[in-house]
DNA sequence: AAGTAAATCAACCGCTCCTAT
DNA sequence: AATAGGAGCGGTTGATTTACT
């Protein structure tokens, strides 16, 4: 009946993740691709990851895999992210699939620390509003399902778009997982997908010595050896743990290296033509829609309602009456 | 310079849904 | 069809950093 055993949670670690283990994981990962969490713990050698299988998935998708970006968001991404928020209310993993470099878990972040605050401040002074003042919190009123449901449906309608797009062969016919992990598969298991996976190690490391001056200092020696390996491939790193470190590292950006540029390989337009949500309809697409319906009335469906517009008009489509929802 | 409060964010927890057996 | 495990999601926590007194 059903599966073999969960992993057993005695002696797993928790807790920030090293430098060490993360180039484990991103090593495992360039090897096997992303997916089958549950193996990565076991099948990561002698002393492996001693971590779940839940802590590798959120480490990956969260910081390790590329194309993300960290930090400093941009203007329009702070409406986009009102925007969405006021349709979708906390649906954050939605939210990120319109954008595509931010982790739901960044996007969540940056909303409850900032825009929350940011749209408080805007709107005080208005009674009506209860203290967190937005839809989450608020009942859902039948428009507000309404709004939820259309947006939705826009995004399935999108990503139907690009499913049925005859331009946009399938890259991996035969290698995806039948998970939610599909959209980690949106750029192939090549090895220039996971180089970038190497600048982002190199920016955490960076923000990770900063935070251990200690360690740096004690390990200047080996400090100045890896940094310049990771120098002269392109990542301004300071890289500071241990002995064992630079050799990790020299094998992942032989890696890197071989696989011509970095930024080149992985663009971040790439990246946006392929929401989690596009992915996803680009495996079942292929599968299913096509056998059962007839792509015809389908493409005609979705062509004649503009269903290709892009993210901007989503900010235009919010809704006139959105602003209400403030 | 030291102590304290506030802000930030990485990671964990628990739940739900999906899928394999 | 029933069951159990895996994966994903959103809420929350707690360690660390920054700002202020």
């Amino acid at each position: 009946m059903g599966r073999p055993p969960c992993c057993d949670k005695v002696g797993v670690k928790k807790g920030p993740w090293t430098p060490e283990e993360d180039i484990i994981l991103v090593s495992y990962i360039q090897e096997h691709g992303p997916g089958n969490w549950r193996s990565v713990p076991t099948n990561t050698g002698f002393p492996g990851l001693l971590r779940c299988s839940k802590s590798c998935r959120l480490r990956w998708t969260n910081y390790l895999r590329p194309g993300i970006k960290r930090g400093n968001f941009t203007e329009h991404e702070e409406k986009m992210i009102i925007h969405l928020q006021a349709l979708l209310g906390n649906r954050w993993a939605a939210i990120a699939s319109y954008l595509p470099q931010r982790t739901d878990n960044d996007i969540k972040n940056y909303w409850n620390t900032h825009l929350k605050k940011k749209l408080k401040k805007l709107h005080t002074g208005l009674d009506d509003l209860n203290q967190d003042g937005f839809s989450a919190s608020q009942p859902i009123t039948k428009g507000q399902w309404e709004r939820r449901l259309q947006t939705d449906i826009q995004m399935a309608k999108r990503a139907l778009c690009e499913a049925l797009s005859l331009d946009k062969p399938s890259q991996f016919p035969d290698s995806k997982p039948s998970n939610g992990d599909a959209h980690l598969y949106a750029t192939p298991y090549q090895a220039s997908t996971y180089a970038s996976s190497a600048e982002n190690i190199a920016r955490l490391l960076e923000n990770w010595q900063k935070r251990s001056p200690k360690s740096a200092q004690t390990n200047s020696g080996t400090t100045q050896n890896s940094s310049n390996n990771l120098v002269a491939n392109g990542s301004s790193l300071n890289y500071t743990e241990g002995a064992r470190t630079p050799d990790a590292f020299d094998s992942l950006l032989s890696f890197n290296s071989s696989t011509s540029d970095v930024s080149q390989s992985v663009s971040v337009e790439e990246n946006a033509n392929f929401t989690p949500e596009t992915n996803l309809f680009q495996d079942e697409s292929k599968s299913n829609l096509e056998a059962e319906v007839p792509l015809t009335l389908l493409e005609k469906w979705l062509f004649d309602d503009g269903a290709a517009q892009g993210h901007e008009d989503l900010i235009h489509m919010s809704l006139e009456d959105g602003a209400g929802l403030f």
